[in-house]
DNA sequence: TATGAATGAGTGTTCATTCAT
DNA sequence: TATGAATGAACACTCATTCAT
């Protein structure tokens, strides 16, 4: 008798014992595997539990249900993601780098770690009616942006206005997304940061006069 | 015995008759308002078939399989949409109009209607592993603009290079991507066309001196 | 999205633990029951599970797939009758009674049970391309028929040569065969089994001179 | 709404125009080159049509069903089977040849062509509760054999009864079954005719004193 | 007579989830 | 806490048969 539950009740166990945590990183790393090598259709409850070397009961009291996984694979995901970013622009900020151009590469980097995986596990969280959490994220990183303009943007002459802070933020990862789904040769190359670089000060500075 | 063929075989019977083609949309038609209401855990063929108002045979001899009905959509939607920036900019070209707003504005456009439909048979094309098909025609688009960039893009200073023609056609349809899935109310505000136009201009314009 | 494996992995579960012998048996119970009584084109795993008194997952969880299972029987069937049979040629190889006659029946005793169910698994198991099963199974009977031939056949004139073991092997099986599909009476008459023997001893025994 | 007819009304229109002979004749022959090349799961009706060239309805216009076709298929090889070997029996008869030998290479000569059709054929008899008329026509074998036994089996001394005669044919067209399926090349061998004429003649010559 | 598009009951198989041990 | 056998609803897909043209 499957399927009941659905969007309650995300995690079911506290991850407060060493054990727990853990058995809940095999989880998300048996996950990851399987969707990177094997695609989505082939990731089930059973098939995770084999590969990470646990058994099915011992999974679902970790969690509720199948979408749980991924939704908390991708919260991690979007922690940590978000983390690093900020982490970069605040570092560069004494003016030793760019800000901008360290976040870029901040991004950049996250992008290119299991992408599959990770777009699945994004899919997911929008598909359970979450997708305001990765939004969310987005815009704390816009927020941040639109703060300290003065110091990250010096040379604008365009104001920081919501709107553009989601034009800019959204064109950033749309690219990253597309470089990665396509498999662009791109994401490798140091061009790429500075092209994304160059679009980030070009939409501040105003078209010419 | 259920799932043989996979990729191949995408279409089955060649619409040759009026019959076949009005059949082929009214399939089309069901899985869009199925996906667009419920969401896509509810597709499943037999509902599909319910809802278009034929028997589960006959949805059976248009495609081979449920993913070549959203491989189907997603191909006639990239179809059309490219047809339709491609034939914005040619009728702006003359001069009447910004052709780079024209072209926008399409785009905007095609990413209003059935956002969730159209986000599934995207996803459908990508995970069949045909997502070159997608990126060949933004790549096609990318190709015009940088063919007449002279025209198009006049007061650019920036030379139009494969890879700045990447990072703009992706940034575009990023933003329009996550304005759709975020459900941004921007998608219908005047001022998200302008703003639009803009990171075009000011990318070509290059940075300040 | 059925039917994916074939003839590989024909069975699933090792029946390590006595539940999983008992389990098998009695999917095998049922799924001889419906073959006798309402014949192949009842049988389906369904209704096999359902007369079994499990649900269809746990079948699965012992076969692959439907034919798994009628190769599963054809393989105990086969297994269980060569050893009588061999069983009997021993046993009667000290003198006291006819080997030949002995081994005639057993073999009619084998296929005197379900013999629906016997045919239909035996089908199966060629279809399957797996007909040499059956075949060196009779094989390997007609060796120790030819290697024992001097205390087996003690009148013969005639060379026990592999044609020659060939034929009288296939003879036998194929009339029981015939019994058994034409339900013939003579399946349970005494003449039977006399003039079987008489068939194998005249044969060996030679043309008149 | 398929399946209801079964056993009743199965032959639709008597083939008395050339045309309806011709159809039915081309139902045959794909019918027999589907079993033979693809096996008997390959086999369905729309298939057969399309690989005879007709539609499906034209199909329907003369066989009520499916096994329809195949009882027909099989009811004319042991028609023309039958006779072949009758007519081998009397050609000989007058002492040019021996009629065994020339009874038995007109078996082997009916059972060397499409094997898997003929025996998908006559299984489909038999499962349709006609299995008497594939007996019946031994049954006229064995008749005339017991009939003419003194002409045909001069050296005999046992006497023709029905338990041998049932013995002997069923002997004779259960190895070349077996032959058949387990596809051996003594099918094909000169020396397997001997070696079945010598079974029979050995079986009437009784056993030595 | 022939056609072939349409029908829809039927069936094999999967897999999320539970619960007795 | 962990196990994994058992469950059964759900679903993709097939194919014999019909019938309007």
């Amino acid at each position: 008798m499957p399927r009941k539950s659905q969007t309650i009740d995300l995690a079911r166990r506290s991850p407060r014992q060493a054990r727990a945590v853990d058995t809940v990183e095999i989880i998300f790393e048996a996950t990851a595997r399987i969707l990177q090598r094997e695609g989505p259709a082939a990731l089930n409850t059973n098939y995770i539990a084999e590969r990470a070397g646990i058994s099915v009961g011992t999974l679902y009291q970790y969690f509720p249900n199948k979408e749980a996984i991924l939704v908390a694979m991708a919260r991690r995901e979007i922690e940590t993601d978000g983390a690093a970013v900020i982490r970069a622009i605040s570092e560069a900020e004494d003016g030793a780098a760019d800000p901008v151009r360290m976040a870029i590469r901040a991004m950049i980097h996250a992008f290119s770690k299991r992408r599959v995986a990770r777009r699945i596990a994004f899919e997911t969280l929008v598909s359970q009616g979450l997708g305001n959490e990765l939004a969310k994220s987005v815009q704390k990183i816009a927020h941040i942006l639109g703060e300290r303009s003065d110091r990250l943007l010096p040379g604008r002459a365009r104001p920081v206005t919501p709107v553009s802070l989601f034009v800019i933020t959204r064109a950033i990862s749309g690219i990253m997304r597309a470089a990665s789904q396509e498999e662009s040769p791109l994401l490798g190359a140091p061009e790429f940061e500075d092209e994304l670089v160059r679009l980030v000060q070009s939409y501040f500075a105003g078209p010419p006069a």
